[in-house]
DNA sequence: GCAAAAGTGTTTGATCTACACCCATGG
DNA sequence: CCATGGGTGTAGATCAAACACTTTTGC
């Protein structure tokens, strides 16, 4: 049989599942849809879709993105490839290959799953990711599918990336203070820092941040500058990573 | 429209391209197989195949990687998934997406293809990916569909991976020493970096090398000591990739 | 002996950590 | 005036770059 013999290939279903990231209230969140048909009716699972017959792969991700959260790829918020799922049976009504997407977005944006906000919403992380032992009110089980396996290796790539690039100011708004993007930090990696160092790091690697001139006491005490994201995407020396 | 609707899905070709990197020579190389049949017939291209209908992506990796050049992804080498490339008109005669896999294999196998050696090579990656310009004897244009851009993804991968994980090690046989690892570094790399700062990071960092009590003069000078991979995946503090 | 590669020691500079200290605002 | 967060200075530890030097083989 030759290898690509047009008439031999088996089927699939190709899908995009986003995990979506956000920093709320000091804790990495990460949205949610519930389901509204079977299988795993009802629960909870990771925004996706079927890629479409004349679209690339990018382009489904972000249009995905767009129909489920209003967001824009281009409008501050970072998309890329994560990793690719195909297990035979991770969908048992048929062979399922899904493209996985990694989003990190500002807080901004207020669910919305097709008009109906019940059905979209922000977890925590660590509560989308707990697994087995009894759920606080209104949580439920594992994610549907493998979703829990993507968020997870979705979560970690966001942490391990932040080290090495600026991509921590995907999670801030436009116009941020240094507290602020020390704080998405301390979100995702769950560790507190020296606020002193951190100044010191992110204002000495050049292109990382520009200031804009401005000031703001949004988080009380003494006026802070507000910055934008520099031109650069990899960071020399890296952000270090405290031991746990 | 369902998005779930199993009626309505666009069907896919799923394959799996595999991006085969070793060190030889003191170079990065790559295989390469050349195509039998339209199109891009007598290119070369990267190996694969069709996924199966029963088969996890992994093991579509590691069975066309068996057929297609003998080696046993537990035998030394390492597999590791690298992206999915979908683009709709990526192959002119249908819709395939391809979850390319990255192969780091010591120097040891010849290739083969189906038996016939002739068909399938190492070449050095700056020859693959060097495009336009003439060609050397033998050489050809690009590779075929997207495979350069592939291929650079996967060594770029490489070369950002071996910094901070003990991977290097896959290039070497099983047991080697200081030097050769310090030549995979430098091919990967294409970089000169020094011998004795080298050897002083390497030893140093526990769970990467275990001595094996045996030496070796098969570089000649003064016997060196022989190294298997200790059990240390991940490498802290990382090795610094000098500027280019 | 000489070339070649292995391995050790030492100096210097960069960088990270920890923490003392001052600054500018709101209440 | 005081709590709060922003920002600077500085001493010690750690680590990498550079390079002089010794060791052990083949020829």
């Amino acid at each position: 049989m030759s290898p690509y013999d047009p008439s031999a290939f088996p089927p699939f279903a190709v899908t995009v599942d986003l995990v979506v990231l956000t920093v709320r209230q000091h804790a990495l969140c990460a949205l949610s849809v519930r389901r509204g048909e079977p299988p795993f009716q009802g629960r909870w699972a990771l925004p996706g879709g079927f890629v479409r017959a004349d679209e690339d792969l990018s382009q489904a991700a972000a249009r995905e993105l767009a129909e489920e959260t209003g967001l824009h790829a281009q409008n501050g918020a970072h998309l890329e490839q994560l990793a690719t799922y195909g297990d035979p049976q991770r969908d048992p009504r048929m062979r399922v290959v899904s493209v996985a997407h990694l989003v990190l977005a500002p807080d901004l944006p207020a669910p919305r799953a097709g008009g109906d906000a019940r059905s979209a919403r922000w977890a925590p992380v660590e509560t989308l990711l707990a697994e087995g032992g009894q759920e606080a009110p209104g949580e439920l089980p594992p994610l549907a599918f493998d979703h829990s396996r993507i968020l997870s290796d979705g979560v970690e790539r966001a942490r391990s990336k932040i080290e090495y690039s600026s991509l921590a100011t995907a999670f801030c708004p436009p116009e941020f203070t240094v507290g602020e993007l020390r704080r998405v930090y301390e979100a995702v990696w769950g560790v507190a820092l020296d606020p002193r160092n951190f100044h010191r790091k992110v204002t000495g690697t050049v292109g990382f941040l520009v200031p804009t001139g401005g000031t703001t006491t949004r988080q009380g005490g003494r006026p802070a500058q507000l910055f934008r994201a520099g031109g650069a995407t990899l960071l020399n020396p890296p952000m270090l990573r405290p031991e746990v």
